[in-house]
DNA sequence: ACCTTAACGCAATTTATTTGCATTAAGGCG
DNA sequence: CGCCTTAATGCAAATAAATTGCGTTAAGGT
């Protein structure tokens, strides 16, 4: 019977909130590495075992933050043009990712291996964000944009040299990034 | 007195080469979510604190022999031309990272956030690569590889959605990024 | 209002990590 | 070579984290 698999109201929301709202307090006022699950368990209220019955460990509990904190609060600045919308989104998740906090978030993101919904779903949050900026293109009467051109060409470079730490995400870099990067698909 | 800072003939070699290989074994033989450091010192004949006092955590261990299994073991292939040594490495890197293992590796080398020693270790060994069939280019009097611009506009993709999972690394796929990003530097 | 059961809290247990102290063995020096 | 200093290790005790059994609470459907 499928009367009901997931519970998603009352006490257990609140637990989710107050879990991930722990664990963003402790993300910044500490190392990562030195926080615990039990820390955030006292934190937010909860016994621990909660935390392990639900999450399973702190790397997918972390994991599960950090994609909810990589979420966009709101829809990709429009500034009138594809080419403005496309850098003034690629400048911004770059000085995002770059900081301590972004850098973290993406690692902790990418640490979960068991299902790979945490590292998808933020992937897709970068493609709506693109498709966006497409579709106000093709609104102004522009060409739309090469969402998995901008993808390849700009983002991974700039995730791969903050993730690598292989040399600094500048605004200049990513605007070399940029050209040539940015054409119709 | 700087005397001696770190020791590192006989036995401490010893240890670090058998917890390294009772690394490997346990990697290769079960899920890496799954691995222990007092499994690691058992198989090793070690004990568990020499390990927490050599490397830390687990974390940072997994990390130092990810970076020791990503070290190529010799030179990138010499097929004749600039191009075809440039596509062999990168259908080869492609698809090493691309198998759970590989995946694994990278994920491990990432997770190391503390010293960035292990993530550079491993960029500088694929940059080593590239700047061998570089010079092996202006051996033959071709063009010298734009190194920078094969690492943003083919390894960085490749890496990007291995880690993020958001699509197939195929050969072909890798054939595309290659066309336009093999350029002279 | 009632019933089923997912999700939780608590406490006991197991496992991992840390730490103090004794012991071993690099590696420099006479 | 033998001696000396001390980094690195082993061992065991202490601490902390992760797991598990079981009773309790409260979603959410009837």
């Amino acid at each position: 019977m499928s009367r009901e698999m997931v519970r998603q109201g009352g006490r257990s929301a609140r637990i989710q909130k107050a879990v991930h709202e722990a664990s963003r307090q402790l993300l910044d006022e500490m190392d990562r590495t030195r926080i615990t699950v039990p820390m955030i368990a006292e934190r937010a209220g909860v016994t621990p075992s909660t935390i392990y019955r639900r999450w399973g460990t702190l790397t997918e509990l972390m994991a599960d933050v950090a994609v909810e904190r990589l979420r966009p609060a709101a829809a990709p600045e429009d500034t009138g043009s594809t080419a403005g919308d496309l850098e003034s989104f690629v400048l911004q998740y770059a000085e995002e990712m770059s900081s301590p906090v972004g850098r973290a978030l993406l690692r902790d993101v990418i640490a979960e291996a068991q299902d790979d919904d945490a590292t998808i779903r933020c992937c897709q949050y970068t493609h709506d964000h693109l498709a966006e900026i497409s579709a106000r293109a093709t609104a102004r009467g522009e060409p739309p944009l090469d969402v998995a051109g901008v993808l390849d060409r700009t983002i991974a470079p700039i995730c791969y040299h903050i993730l690598f730490g292989d040399r600094e995400v500048t605004p200049d870099y990513c605007r070399t990034l940029l050209t040539g990067a940015g054409g119709p698909g």
